[in-house]
Formats: C-alpha cells, sequence, structure tokens
DNA sequence: GGAAACTTCGATGCA
DNA sequence: ATGCATCGAAGT
C-alpha cells in the first residue's frame, strides 16, 4: 500500500501518548490488553477495565493553554513573507546562510530548547496558520520558533499550573528552512543536510512541538526526507496540535483554520459553555413531500406483497456497489494505490473518520448479481462483487486484522456496574455474548436459544444504549410497538443499573450540561435543557451515546496507540497500520513475521513474540 | 427560458 | 436509536 495510507495518523497519536497529552498522564483508568486462553485452547484477547486513584488535573484545561501559547507563532507569520526571510533579528533567520560557528550554536540552542513551534510555507507565502484549505501548494519551507529554557513565566492568567511557554522573547531564535527542491540543494547539499539536521534533531527532542495540523506537517516532511528518514524515528515525537485541542473543548464546533480559532478564543472574551447558535427557526413547519412520505413505509414491509419492492431494494444495493465500490474506489486510486485521508477532528463522539475513499465504510458482505442471458438455452450468469477482496497487500506480505470484541457493550458493563452483564464478560467459557444474552434474559437454557432470540437481544441492548423509543424497536424487530414496549420494560427491569446508568448520565448532563467520556473527553450539549420536546429527548440519546461511543473510541485509540509503539519498539517487525475501522485495526506486515505465532493466536501475542 | 453550479435529502454502506 | 462518508435525484 502507498506510504502515506496510515501510519502517519498513528504517529501523531503516539505522540499524545509520550507527551502525555491528551489523555495519558491525565487519565483516570488505565488499560491493558491481556490475555486469556479458553478452553479449547484459542487465546482471546481480554480488556479489563481497573481504575486509577490519581486525577490529575484536566486535559482540556490544559489544551486551552495551548492555544494562548501558540497565538505568538500567528503573531509571527507576518514576518515569514518572502523577501523577509533573510532579515535578521525579529525576522526569521535562514539557516543557509549560517556559518560553520553559527550552525553548531543553533544545534546547541534546539538541544537545549524548551519548546518548539512551528509550521510549513507554501509556495504562495501562506502558511498552515492562514490558510483555509488542505495544503495543496507545495511547500517553500519550514519556519521554527525554538523557544528557550531559559524563559520567564508567561502573562498573569495564564500561568496558574503547569508549564506554559512563554510569548516569543530575545532568547528564542525564529529560523527558516528551505525545503523545497531548488538549485541551492543540487549545488550545495551541505544545506540540504544541515536543514534535515535541525529538523531531525528537533524531531528527537522529547519537549513539545506545536503546530497545526501537525499530521501535515508530518506526514510532508516524510515525503520531503523520503531517503533520510523513517516513520519509526520520529515515532516519538511529542506533538500538540491546537486544532486537536480544539476540537476536545468542544467537538462540536468545527474549527476551519487557525484564524477561526484564535477570533474564537483570544479576539473576543472566553464565554463559558456551550455556544448555542441554534437559532429559534426550529418550529418551522418542513414542507413532507408525498413521495418522502411512501418512502418511510421504508418498500421492506411492502416486499411480500408484490414483486417490485423487492426489485427495487435489490436494484439500489447493485447500484451502491457500482457506483461507490467500484466506480468510487477506481476514482480514488493513484497508481495502484489508495490512500484515505484521515480526520482526527471530524466527529463529536472521538471516533475517527476517513474519506476518498471512506475505507471504515467498505462493504463486508459480498453481494451477488444475476445477470440475466437473453439467449435461449443460456443459463444466467452469477457474478459476485465483495469489495474487500478488492485489497491485495504487497507481495510477501499479509493483511493482519484485530478487532475488539463487544467493546460497546463492556464500556456499558463497567460504566452501569451491571452485575449480571459483567458477570457475562467475566466468564471465558461463553461464546456468544448475545446468546447468552437472551437466554438470561428470556429466562430460557442456552441450547433453546434460537438465532432470532439472540438477534433480538442484540437490538433491544443497542436500542437500549442508543435510546430508540418503542416505534424504532418495534419497526427494526418487526414486532407491534406494545410488545416493543414490553421488551424494553423487561430489560431494564432484567437489568437496572443499565438503566440507572443512562438516567444518571442525562441527570449529570442536565446539572453541567455536557458529559464526558471515560478518559475525560467533554461533549456539551445544549439542547439537553431545551423546551422543545423532540430537541431535549435527542440531545439525551446524544449524551448517553457519547458516554459509550465516545469510551469506546478511546479504547480503540489507545489500543491504536500502544500496538504501534510496540512495533517502534522492536527491532523485527515492521507492520504497518493501513486503517482504523473503529474498533479494529488492520495492519500489512511481513508474511514471515506472522508466521511466527500460531494463526489463531491474538495480536498480544503476535506482538509480543518479537 | 435554458444551462450549469450548488445544496439538500434519502438511501446505502460501516461501527 | 448514535454518528460517520458517498452517491444520485431533486430542488434552488
Amino acid at each position: 500500500m502507498d506510504k502515506i495510507l496510515g501510519c502517519q495518523d498513528t504517529q501523531i497519536l503516539s505522540c499524545y501518548q509520550d507527551s502525555g497529552f491528551p489523555k495519558w498522564e491525565y487519565q483516570e483508568r488505565s488499560f491493558s490488553v491481556e490475555e486469556k486462553t479458553l478452553k479449547d485452547g484459542k487465546n482471546k484477547m481480554v480488556i479489563p477495565l481497573k481504575r486509577k486513584q490519581n486525577v490529575s488535573t484536566s486535559c482540556l484545561e490544559k489544551t486551552r493553554k495551548l492555544h494562548v501559547n501558540t497565538s505568538m507563532l500567528h503573531e509571527r507569520r507576518y514576518s515569514c513573507t518572502p523577501g523577509q526571510i533573510k532579515s535578521s533579528g525579529k525576522y526569521p533567520c535562514d539557516i543557509s546562510s549560517l556559518g560553520s560557528e553559527e550552525k553548531s550554536k543553533l544545534l546547541a540552542a534546539i538541544e537545549q530548547a524548551a519548546a518548539f513551534i512551528t509550521t510549513m510555507i507554501f509556495q504562495d507565502g501562506s502558511s498552515q496558520l492562514n490558510s483555509e484549505q488542505a495544503p495543496t501548494l507545495s511547500v517553500k519551507g519550514v519556519v521554527v520558533l525554538v523557544k528557550n529554557q531559559t524563559d520567564q513565566p508567561c502573562s498573569p492568567g495564564h500561568t496558574s499550573a503547569g508549564y506554559t511557554w512563554n510569548a516569543a522573547n530575545e532568547n528564542d531564535k525564529l529560523i527558516y528552512l528551505k525545503t523545497e527542491q531548488s538549485s541551492l540543494w543540487e549545488r550545495e547539499p551541505a544545506h540540504k543536510k544541515f536543514s534535515w539536521q535541525v529538523l531531525f534533531q528537533m524531531l528527537q527532542c522529547k519537549v513539545p512541538i506545536i503546530c497545526f495540523n501537525a499530521k501535515d506537517f508530518l506526514r510532508t516532511l516524510l515525503q520531503i526526507y523520503d531517503n533520510e528518514i523513517s516513520w519509526k524515528q520520529v515515532a516519538n515525537s511529542v506533538v500538540l496540535d491546537p486544532r486537536i485541542a480544539a476540537w476536545l473543548i468542544n467537538p462540536s464546533d468545527t474549527v476551519p483554520s487557525f484564524e477561526c480559532l484564535i477570533q474564537k478564543y483570544f479576539e473576543k472574551p472566553f464565554s463559558k459553555g456551550a455556544e448555542n447558535t441554534d437559532t429559534g427557526t426550529s418550529g418551522t413547519l418542513r414542507n413532507v413531500s408525498v413521495s418522502s412520505l411512501f418512502s418511510i413505509v421504508w418498500l421492506n414491509k411492502l416486499q411480500d406483497l408484490h414483486p417490485l419492492p423487492k426489485i427495487i431494494l435489490e436494484y439500489r444495493q447493485v447500484h451502491k456497489m457500482k457506483s461507490t465500490y467500484v466506480d468510487g474506489l477506481r476514482a480514488c486510486m493513484k497508481k495502484g494505490f489508495i490512500s484515505s485521508t484521515w480526520n482526527q477532528t471530524g466527529t463529536v463522539t472521538g471516533r475517527l473518520s476517513a474519506k476518498h475513499p471512506n475505507i471504515q465504510g467498505i462493504s463486508k458482505h459480498p453481494v451477488t448479481i444475476a445477470k440475466k442471458q437473453y439467449i435461449k438455452g443460456k443459463e444466467e450468469d452469477i457474478i459476485t462483487i465483495s469489495p474487500r477482496t478488492l485489497f491485495v497487500s504487497k507481495k510477501g506480505c499479509t493483511f493482519l486484522a484485530a478487532d475488539f470484541s463487544h467493546i460497546e457493550l463492556r464500556i456499558l458493563a463497567d460504566l452501569s456496574s451491571e452485575p449480571e452483564l459483567l458477570k457475562l464478560f467475566q466468564e471465558p467459557e461463553i461464546s456468544d455474548i448475545f446468546t447468552t444474552l437472551a437466554s438470561q434474559w428470556k429466562g430460557i437454557p442456552i441450547e433453546q436459544v434460537k438465532h432470532a432470540d439472540r438477534e433480538q437481544a442484540k437490538r433491544i441492548v443497542y436500542s437500549v444504549v442508543y435510546g430508540a423509543g418503542k416505534e424504532r424497536l418495534a419497526d427494526c424487530l418487526g414486532i407491534t410497538p406494545v410488545q416493543a414496549s414490553q421488551f424494553i420494560e423487561s430489560f431494564m427491569q432484567k437489568y437496572k443499573k443499565v438503566h440507572e446508568f443512562t438516567k444518571k448520565t442525562i441527570e449529570q448532563c442536565r446539572n453541567k450540561g455536557y458529559v464526558v467520556s471515560i478518559m475525560g473527553r467533554k461533549r456539551p450539549l445544549a439542547n439537553i435543557n431545551a423546551q422543545d420536546y423532540k430537541l431535549r429527548t435527542q440531545a439525551e440519546r446524544q449524551a448517553v451515546n457519547f458516554v459509550v461511543q465516545g469510551s469506546a473510541a478511546d479504547l480503540c485509540k489507545m489500543a491504536m496507540v500502544k500496538i504501534f509503539a510496540s512495533v517502534v519498539i522492536s527491532p523485527t517487525l515492521t507492520a504497518r497500520l493501513i486503517a482504523q475501522i473503529h474498533d479494529e485495526l488492520l495492519f500489512e506486515t511481513l508474511e514471515w513475521q506472522l508466521k511466527i505465532a500460531p494463526r489463531n493466536c491474538s495480536i498480544g501475542t503476535f506482538f509480543s513474540l518479537a
């Protein structure tokens, strides 16, 4: 697969791990992957939930300080315009103009630095801080502000706790590194070598590197210094990204640019709590067209009454296959590879998202298409399309997938402390959680649980988690709303603590205005106290859902970081992260590395073998 | 008035 | 019922 795919994002996340930001240092709980051997000899990856004692300052409090400190680069960006670069003093110093003595002085200063603030400069003179869109332009260079250790504390009001970085002072060095392929490099390769030395040293330092859109920054550097650097070498860099910090404060409002961030947090008084931009227009009646009314009646129910609905449904399925997974995927292909763009701040729940293509949404199950042959005596062709098999690993490599089992349910069990639910996960001999759940809840022996019962249990569980109403559940299960509400009722009765948990979560949200995930991420929900019943109940469902889904996302990211870290440390393992599908990690690894482990071993075993 | 660009919405896929 | 991306049709 393409080099760009996957690994860079992991690096960012691993950076956070080492810097203790935003979650590791402040975590309330710790999670580790443990192995259990089942009765049939198979290994299983188990994640016990343990609570940690220390609860230190909220990581989000600290991220706010980050905004203050990044503003200095913002103020300085005007001095980075082309033409002024050669100037000295408060303007960036072009390191290619330095003498050998000055060069070694600079390297020494970098070694001593307390922090770096950096951004890429593009061909047209804009930087990552004032360009709106993704960098389509080629990169001209990199500006780095090297913060000196001897800084005085920051201005009052922002020094309450922890380390902060002062605005630029005289001891700081603002340097410019040309990275574009130019005649200079060809004439004097020493310049390229030195600028690389500077960057490399910066990335090797364990002090924070502050960079807006850090992922783009690192990825671009890796591309520019393709031969000199391996992704493993920058894996331990400590990178802080204000965009992610802003997202941590409130995942709902997206920040289009750094300048918007500055405006939001500095150029007007910081308003506490969530900003509700909702206007009062929600009461306006929406025009419901007749055709949409018909579609609500979802064609599903009409299937048995007439052959047409089935044909329409089949058509839609096939059409999706062709348009998205064949044509769409082909459009994303470059030189035989596809490479998704990963967004770390694109969701309100804390998950990652991917686009061009959305690799997280590739069809799992194959679809068979009967191609009618209108020739007498000829049988119809059967074509099967299974989009996931379209992806093949490099020669000598193989894909390795590892996923959590029922992570959201485990989270729910832990958060609600529901004894019945917890018990389910503590018994290793349980083969299928929903079968067991169905037998437990209906009070029938496991052997008598039918497929339909299991399916019902599964749906009921998730409808409780997400707060579906009886109508929705009835629709889902194909039963009457009265029956559905009876199901919900009996579920609530059986797992009382789950119900208590949802009630408590909503109550907490009403009081504080936000909900918190297991690792301390917040989601403000302005509508939680709204008058409008629809808006309020939606916010209530979102509150419960955030805690469960968001906490699961926290764990998945941590697993991602930990596994990445163990590969980085390993001298032999080369497994590269290709994709993350919420609760699943997909690697591409050399085949022989997989062969050293038994086929059915857990991912924990696999990586510990190295 | 028609063409083209843009937005919205519902259906589909994933978890 | 939650929350992502993507496509085409329909509306603007």
